[in-house]
Order: C-alpha cells, then sequence, then structure tokens
DNA sequence: GAGCGCCGTGAGAATGGTTCTCGGTAGGAT
DNA sequence: ATCCTACCGAGAACCATTCTCACGGCGCTC
C-alpha cells in the first residue's frame, strides 16, 4: 500500500520548482527555509522513491548524488551546465542506437548507457569570459 | 620534482594486471594480500595521480570510484560488464561529435561528457542465463 | 659514497554524504 | 472511531575518501 503524505509533496514539489540539478542536502535546506519541518532522511527516502519510480533522474558529481525532476516515463539525457547547474532536457536517438549496437557488437546483453554532456550555460559562459 | 616509489609502481602494476574496474579499496586489500604493506592513503594518492596523467580512468559507480589502467594519451570510452567490472575500450566519434552540436545548439560552451555502455558481458550472460 | 633537504608515505583521525534504527505518528480501510 | 501498519524524524551509524603530521627514503650535490 501506497501513501501520500504532505512530506512527500513537500518535496516533489520543491524538486519541481528547481531549475537544474540539486543535491540532497540543498533541497533538504531550501525545504526547512520555508518552514516546512522535513526530516533529511525523509528527503533521501522521497527522491529514492522518486528516482526509482522515472519521475527524477539522478546524477552523481563530486561524491554527491544530484536530482532533478522529470517528464515521466520519457528516456532522455541531459546537458547540464557545470557551473550552475541547470540541465536541459536532449534526446539522443542515435546514441541510443550506437550504444546497442556496440553493446552487441561485443556479445554484451542487457545494455544500459549513461551519457551526459556537461558544459557552461550561456550565461555562464558570458560570466566567464567578461571576467 | 617527481620521484619514483616502489609505491606507486606496485599501484600501477596492480591496476594494470587487472582485466576491468577495480575500487581502490579493492585495490589495496589486493597489495596487501601480496604482501606489499602499501597505505590505503597511498593508493588513492596513486590512482589520482594516474587518473590525472591520463594513464588509467576512473567512473563512478554506487558511490565507489572504480579505476582501470588505460591506453594513455588516447580519447575513449568504454563497455562495462556490471556484472563481474570487465571492461572493453571503445571509440565514439559519432558520439563525440553528437555531443559537440547538442552543446554548440543550445549555446553551451567546453563540451565535455560522459558516455558510458553497461551490460552483461557473454560470460556473465551465459552464467544468468543457465541460472 | 656520504650528507642533506624535502617529498612521499602510513596510521589513524576527521570529514561529509548517505543510510539505518527505533520509537512515535498519522494515512486509510473498515 | 479504531486498528493496522507504512511513514516520519532525530540522531547515530556507516563507509569511502581526504586530511594530518611525524618519519623515512629518494635524489641531488659535493
Amino acid at each position: 500500500m501506497k501513501r501520500n503524505t504532505w512530506q512527500r509533496e513537500a518535496v516533489r514539489d520543491a524538486l519541481g520548482r528547481t531549475e537544474g540539478f540539486v543535491s540532497a542536502q540543498a533541497l533538504h535546506a531550501s525545504l526547512r527555509g520555508t518552514g516546512s519541518e522535513v526530516g533529511l532522511a525523509t528527503v533521501y527516502r522521497a527522491l529514492a522513491d522518486l528516482a526509482h519510480e522515472g519521475e527524477a533522474d539522478s546524477l552523481v558529481q563530486e561524491g554527491e548524488s544530484l536530482y532533478r525532476a522529470c517528464t515521466p516515463g520519457s528516456h532522455h539525457h541531459h546537458l547540464i551546465c557545470r557551473n550552475c547547474g541547470t540541465a536541459v532536457e536532449i534526446s539522443a536517438d542515435p546514441v541510443e542506437a550506437w550504444a546497442r549496437q556496440v553493446a552487441a557488437e561485443h556479445g554484451f546483453t542487457e545494455p544500459n548507457h549513461v551519457v551526459d554532456v556537461f558544459g557552461l550555460c550561456p550565461e555562464c559562459s558570458a560570466a566567464a569570459s567578461a571576467r
């Protein structure tokens, strides 16, 4: 039996309100900042659930897990600003095909893949070149 | 001034002797198993150096950093068995081009990318279907 | 070959993100 | 309203990694 608690909703909302990827810790801090008395463990549990159910994507950077609300049910990848965390969903059909083919060529089965593109978003590029 | 210590050599050798990706901890354990009195911190330092100098590749999986000896100076990606860790170097020229193009389309500069393909290697596939 | 300066090492402590524990609380079915 | 039980919260536990600092060995110089 699955329950709808206001804590889980708060996490889902806070995640949806964010532009790019956020760490669990940052999300917890921001929830606390808005007066929600949510436990850190609960944030981790909610994020893990959301990621498991496909409502959020996660990636690991510098030892931290980052999360982002994502269009559910669709397979896609991200273009992520390594400075501010802003992320753009991108489809990568050619890469999907390539991954499957490469795996098959080497006799690998059940192919998965991790594809992320990092860079500096337009704003951060401008700021960097101005500095 | 850069020094050649037997510890660094031991780490390089142990890494070169391994088939796929290994964790720093596992490498340390295996070095200790062969009688080398190497410190854990030293293994971490050596691996970080090797990765920095391009003699090793690293990836993060399940909160652990995994390392592998790699052909130096070449840009490539990996096809990794998610069961036994065996890895095959693969070149991904079409993906390189795609990543640059996608980044440019969205105004992102200085593109990086993370591309890894996971799957079950032939041996593990056979073992899995036999079970 | 001997001396010397200083980098690399090692053991253990510190760090920091994540997970676990456990008593208490509240969702939802009846 | 009541009961069952999944969920929550606080803090402790965990674990990979990094830091600290005294010591030993590497490589340069003579």
